[in-house]
Parts: C-alpha cells; sequence; structure tokens
DNA sequence: CATGAATGAGGGTTCATTCAT
DNA sequence: AATGAATGAACCCTCATTCAT
C-alpha cells in the first residue's frame, strides 16, 4: 500500500517535484547574488529548464519568493514547536535542558546553511514593505512563543515572579538572532555562542 | 574679522547645505520605499532639483547609499563610544548606570525614528555583497565595544571571572539588536525592553 | 530524406535571417545618419522589431557596427582576392588585364552603393581607436595584396626592377582609395577615373 | 609702422589670443579621444578655463570643429598654392621639382603632426554630413589645383596630350591621400612613400 | 567678463513577462 | 506542457547648454 488515496498521478507527481526543484533553485540563486541580482533566466538556467517554464509554475518573481522564505519559515517554526510544548517542562533544569535543545536546533539551521540567515535577515526585508512585514511576523511569531515558555515558568515558580514575560522573550530572541547573524560570518562557533547566550539567560553577567 | 579661518565661501557653503539635503532626500526615499524601488529622479524631486545635479554631488546611485549609511553609522558609534569609555567605571552598579545610558542613547537613536533601523537592518544588507559586509562590520565594532567593557568589569571583578567575554557581548548586542527591530513596528514600548535587556544582563531570568 | 546534414531547423534560420536584417539595417542607419546620430531605437524601428530584440543578436552597439564592418571588409577582400592570384599572370598585358578586373571589381562594390565608401571611409573611423586601427589594417592589408602582385611582376621581369615594391603598392592603393571616396559625390564616372588610375601605373603622366 | 591701423586694444588682444588657445586645445582633444568622446567640459580644463567661457567665444561644440578644421585647411591650401602657380613652370623638370616641393609641404604637415591626418580624415568626416562635405570640399579643391597644374602640362606639352587631366588629377591626388593615412601608422617613411607617388607620376610602373 | 552650478533631453541597456510554436 | 523569441517599460547616467553670481 503506497502513499495512494492522494490523488497524485505521475504527471503530477513530477509537476510538484519541479515545482520543488524551482523553489530551491530560486533559494539558491537569492542567497547568492541577492533578489535583486537575480534574474529568472538564472534561476531556470540553474536547472536547465526553459525559462518560460518558471511562469507555468508561479505567478511572477515576487511569488517565488514568497515560497522560498514560506520554506524557511517553516523550518524555523518547526524548530521552535517541535516536540518543545512549553508545558512540557516543570522544573528550571528541564527548561535549560528544552532551551539548549531549542537552541541547538535553532542553531543547526542557521549554522548549517549560512545562505538560511542571509536569505531571511538579509535579503528578505530588503525586497518589499510586505516581506519586511514577513519578517517581523516572524520575530513576533518567536517572541510569542518564547513568551509563552517565559510565562509557563513563571506560573510555576521556577522563573523570575516579576518578569516582564514579553519583553524579556523579545530579549532573549534578540540573542539568537544576534547568533544568526553571527553565524554569517563565523559559522563555526555557534555552540560557544549559544552557550554564552544560555549563561546570561540563566545566570546573568555578575559575579 | 571676516568668517575667515574657515574654508568656506558662502558658494561652498550652499554647496555642502545642498549635498547634506541630498542625503537627506536620498535617506527618506530608501527608507520609505526601499533602495531598488527609489529612482535617482525621486530623489530628485523631492528636493525639487533636476536629476542631473545629483550626479554633481554624487557618483551614482550606489554611491549616495554608503554616504547616507556613513551617516547613520557615524550616529550610532557615536552614541556607542560618546563619554562611555569603559573604564570610566569600576562598581557593577556604575555600570549598569552607563550601559543604561548607552542603552537610552541607541534606544533614542533607533526610536526616533524607525526609518532608521529600517534602512540600517531592513534596506541596507538587501542592497549589496559590500553593503552587507559593512552593516556586519557595524555589529563587529559593536561587539568588540561590549566586549571591551565587560573585559573591564571581569578585570575589576565585578563580572563573572568566567564570563565568555566575546560571545556574551554578541549576545548583549543580540538583545540590542533584537530592540531595535522590535522598535520598527512598536516604537513606543523602547524603554520597558531596554529595562528586560538589562534585568536578563543583570539577574538572569531564574528565579 | 530531410534537410538533415544542416544545422539549421527553421527557427534557426529565422534568427539568421533577422540577425542579417538587424545588420543592414543597422547599416543603413549608420551609412544615412551616421553611428552616433543612430540609437539602437532607429535600427530596431526600420525593422519594425522592438529595441530591446536588438539586444537578443548583438551584445551592444558598438558590437554591431563591428559585424557591419565586418561584412563590408569581407566583400572588398573577396573583391580583392578571389580568382585573382598574383602568379596567375605571367606578362604586363595579363597584368593589366587583371588590375581591370579587381578595379571593375572594387569599383562596382564602392560605386555601386555610396554608403559602402561613406561608412567604411567616413562613419567607421571616426567611431572609436579600435575601429580606426580595424580600417587601418584593411589599408595594410590591401597594400600587402599589391605589394606581392608587383612583387610578382619585378620578378617576372614586366615590371621595373628598382620598383620600390610596398610603397609603389600604397601610392596604387592611395588611387583607388581616391577613386572610393571620389564616387561619394559621383557614383558614375567610376570608369574613366579607373582607367586614368591604370593609364598613371602603366604609362606615367609625361609626354 | 606697426600693426596699428587695426583696432585691437590690449584686451581684444587678449580675447583673440584666448580663441587661439581653444582652438588650440579643441583640436588636441579632437585628434586625441575624439570628437564624441570629447566634452567641452575636456577642452576647458585642459586649459584651466571654466568651461562656461568656452560659450563666449563660440556658439557650441559643433561650431568649435569647424574652426578646427578651418585653420587645418588653410594650413593645407596653404602648402597647396603658396609660391606653387601652375604656371610658375615650363618644363618637365621644373614640374619634377614643384611636385616635389608641393609634396614635401603637404607630407611636412601631415607627417610631423600625425593628429592632423588624424582629425582631418579620421575624425572629421563622421562628425556631420555637413563636415563630411567639407571635407569632400577639400579633396575638390585640391584636385581642381591638381587638375589646373596638369592642364598646364598638357598646354605646354611636357604632359601627355591625351591625359585625361581632372580624373588624373584626382588620381594623384589619392596617392596623397594614400600617403597621409600612411602616417597615420608610420610617420617616419614619408620620404620613400612620396619619391615612389612620384616615380609613379612620371615613370609608371612597367619597366 | 568669467565662472561653474543647474538642468533635462536623450540614449543605452536590462529584464520581467507574454505568447506563438 | 515546455520553450525561448519578442517586447517595451523603466532606469541610470552623460553632457551640451544656460544663466545667475
Amino acid at each position: 500500500m503506497t502513499s495512494s488515496a492522494e490523488p497524485v498521478s505521475r504527471a503530477e507527481r513530477k509537476k510538484l517535484e519541479l515545482r520543488r526543484e524551482i523553489i530551491d533553485a530560486a533559494f539558491d540563486c537569492f542567497a547568492e547574488r541577492g533578489y535583486h541580482a537575480t534574474g529568472i533566466a538564472d534561476v531556470a538556467t540553474r536547472l536547465g529548464i526553459g525559462h518560460g517554464t518558471f511562469y507555468r509554475y508561479f505567478q511572477n518573481k515576487r511569488d517565488i519568493v514568497d515560497h522560498v522564505v514560506d520554506e524557511l519559515v517553516a523550518r524555523i517554526t518547526g524548530a521552535l514547536t517541535a516536540e518543545n510544548a512549553p508545558d512540557a517542562v516543570s522544573t528550571l533544569a528541564e527548561y535549560r535542558e528544552q532551551s539548549a535543545r531549542i537552541g541547538e536546533s535553532l542553531a543547526r539551521i542557521f549554522g548549517e546553511d549560512p545562505r538560511v540567515p542571509r536569505l531571511l535577515l538579509f535579503e528578505a526585508p530588503g525586497i518589499d514593505r510586505a516581506m519586511a512585514e514577513r519578517i517581523l511576523d516572524l520575530f513576533d511569531l518567536a517572541a510569542a512563543l518564547t513568551a509563552a515558555y517565559l510565562s509557563h515558568g513563571v506560573e510555576l515558580g521556577y522563573l523570575r515572579a516579576d518578569l516582564d514575560v514579553d519583553n524579556t522573550a523579545r530579549a532573549i530572541n534578540g540573542m539568537i538572532l544576534g547568533s544568526a547573524i553571527t553565524s554569517l560570518r563565523t559559522p563555526e562557533d555557534q555552540r560557544a555562542l549559544s552557550e554564552a547566550v544560555r549563561r546570561v539567560m540563566y545566570d546573568g553577567i555578575a559575579s
């Protein structure tokens, strides 16, 4: 029993496959040369297809970059949410572990391929107002998620009772953002940076 | 006693003035419509000058954005360095005060005019590899400055002896960066965010 | 048995045809209005194509004029060399006949269409140093060919033994050049001029 | 008695002087970079004057090149006519001497400064239809002068009675033209070329 | 009279998009 | 369905010319 039930003929499958390849090729091009410096022809050439074909799969140049970002956003929200529900932890130690896990996850996404932060943080926001809003939405989403974790911790008492949950969430996410940007230049020492972030979070910097 | 000593005739002064106006108008346009969506003609029209005039003051479109960024970078590095030498403090309390001052400064720059973070963080990096590098340079500079403060604190003993100075500096700057981006949407509650950042820094989040 | 063996599909053939038409239209424009006064749009309009189409066939404006000149140079070198090997003659009479033939050929090329000498002698040299060099190369080539003929004649004894072959070749070519320029104003009496050139060559002017 | 009587005040003289300097500077620029590649600003800068000043002395860019050519044409017609009246000679030997003298003169003008033939033959004709006509006029003038010499010779019997005077004149001038162009690449061996021209004229090439 | 700041027409070139094959 | 030839809007930039100082 294959993955039937879905109405995917062989032709349909091929179409989806090519669609995916176009998204990937576009990601490559946009991340390497930049959105504006990339022509539709570049994307098509990289795939060895005619550039007219592109328009059978996507509305226009602006359309594809939305899909490229969709993909990256999905990856990130996946890392932020997958198997990491706020209420799955009940002690500070568990929380530390969980945040280490999330941090690990994000570090992998950003660190493994610097084109990801480059596209998301350096290319996308400059494309468009709409795209900039999308990126801000992503930040807000991440802040909301983090805030949820923090709230949980406050409720359970292992985090400071007077914690400004929302703003602290933003501050923490800022550190993650800083890590992502750092990975643009030095993709290697993500681990140490990640550790430093957690130290600040839990211990502060004072002696 | 004329206005000698200064190397500026009246014509010269007017020229410098126009030059400045062009930079400002370009900043406006780039921040509002984006670098790529802005034509030289737009900048000129906004000033009510002929677009050919633009080219008497700047080499080309790419040239002006460098000057716009120069200006913003100068403002920021000014805020980061002016009257805030690392060795001017010797206790944790003083350090808190100083960082509050710096934070205040930056918050003003970013918060007063959201076009500043928009241009610097959302427009500039997508223009060019070279420009992206400039922005990364700015991050690195800020990280180096912060690291210097931290080092000083470690030496004097009011900061943790085992502080990973460099990475902690990056983490802290990440929080500031996060604040700047937040100010794109909510320019108002910068103060609370700023406070939250400092709380994380000094007290951590744990209860 | 299809039209195989030839590497030209129908589309390919159409492409080459348009390419040729563009070259011809450019020749028309350049010869009539001059290179600098001609815009790419002029060339395109003359053909009834969009001016963007031009750039599918040629790199830029400078590129096409090279191709236009290529064509003319090919026509001329063809006339100078085709079926007119220096060693095909062995008497003065034959030589006269041959030079008459060559002269005839050139006169036809220059005289039939005054746009040819106009473009080659009046437009091209002013375009560029590189193009000027191309024209000088053409002169040198012609001089070398003529010198070869003369050498052959000296060896066989039907030309003066003390002939300064190279410089005489240049002098003779100068007369041809003069004819070409004359044809700019009076395309008709090329024949008489051609005859006068040959008289000078063989008999001199003295009585 | 000096050159008084003329209404030249000192200011007037200075003005004429500058006018001349502008013509010379324009000649330099046009010959070196080409007419189209030369800007009015280039000419002015070379002289160290403001480029607005240019327009106090000449109508426009097209105007100045006419004056530059005027100057060169005057030099050439001077060489062709000065002290060389057609009727000043009465034997073939004298004629040879005279043509040698004229050739010498022209060779000096063209050979001493290759910018002269470059401007006159390579730059000027491509500027304009009107300018091309001027150059053709110069050719015609030279042909007429040469024809006058030849006519005189025919009348006096030292030139062939059946000489096609006009066309032969064109042929001869063509040789001179060829010399001038040759001098663009090899300004040195003008003398030998000049000699070859005269040999062809008087002796033909046949043995 | 000299200057050079200002101007804008003009032209070369790119590239996203369409559509006939 | 795939293709790529054709298209023209759009934009950057130059430079001859004008004119207020």
